[in-house]
DNA sequence: GACCAGGCACATC
DNA sequence: GATGTGCATGGT
């Protein structure tokens, strides 16, 4: 018998211990970087997250004010600058015209109608509606991502090219509601996936999961 | 110098 | 519906 989601869960915090994701100010920092970081290292969103911050665009009402083409040339070292800074003009108009409330405002709407308006927003995916919502809103939302994937399909899980909402589902019902356990969960699924499940990467020898899988 | 990274939209079949 | 491709930097 295959170990559960929430087995699975104990082992890594275990092994790992909380991970404090996710590491931002601000709801909104929270929401820009969930954006910057689609198909991007964290390290190269650090970078561009900095200069963001020491340009002072780090509002909803700031960066608003600047053009697209600055915008662009300021969060350059993500990778895909003018794509990134198309899609938070996106968010940022999603926000409001004046921007003034920032993300606050959207704590009133319920969860799965913020999903479905994220959603709507162009360039803003399942995962990265789903960051925002968990990491920066604390509703309690399972994120899957790329090492998610990766991780429970490696370990028979999962099919590796299941949807999104399959992977999702399946993880949430073998777990608690609980925003505070998804958030560690998924930190710690990228903490493993760095570590032990990269593409191609031996380190899979030695992953903790090893025993129990 | 290829390959990869905390995706997504769009074109084409 | 499924599959392929562009976006683009910086680390391995």
């Amino acid at each position: 018998m295959a170990a559960g989601v929430l087995q699975i869960y104990r082992l890594l915090y275990r092994y790992f211990g909380p991970q404090h994701w996710w590491p931002a100010e601000t709801p909104f920092e929270v929401s820009v970087g969930a954006i910057l970081t689609q198909n991007t290292s964290w390290v190269n969103v650090e970078k561009a997250i900095r200069r963001l911050r020491e340009y002072r665009l780090l509002t909803p009402r700031r960066m608003f004010a600047v053009s697209d083409k600055k915008l662009a040339a300021v969060i350059r070292p993500a990778g895909c600058y003018a794509v990134k800074a198309r899609r938070l003009r996106h968010f940022l108009a999603f926000l409001g015209p004046d921007c003034g409330t920032g993300l606050r405002a959207l704590a009133a709407v319920t969860t799965s109608t913020l999903r479905r308006q994220l959603l709507n927003v162009n360039g803003i995916g399942p995962e990265t509606a789903d960051s925002i919502l968990l990491f920066a809103l604390n509703k309690p939302l399972f994120v899957v991502d790329g090492y998610t994937r990766r991780i429970f399909a490696r370990h028979d899980l999962i099919a590796v090219d299941a949807a999104y909402d399959r992977i999702q589902a399946f993880c949430m019902r073998g777990l608690p509601r609980e925003a505070k356990l998804f958030n560690e969960y998924h930190a710690l699924l990228v903490r493993l996936g760095k570590d032990y499940c990269r593409k191609r990467n031996p380190g899979c020898a030695r992953c903790p999961l090893k025993g129990i899988m």
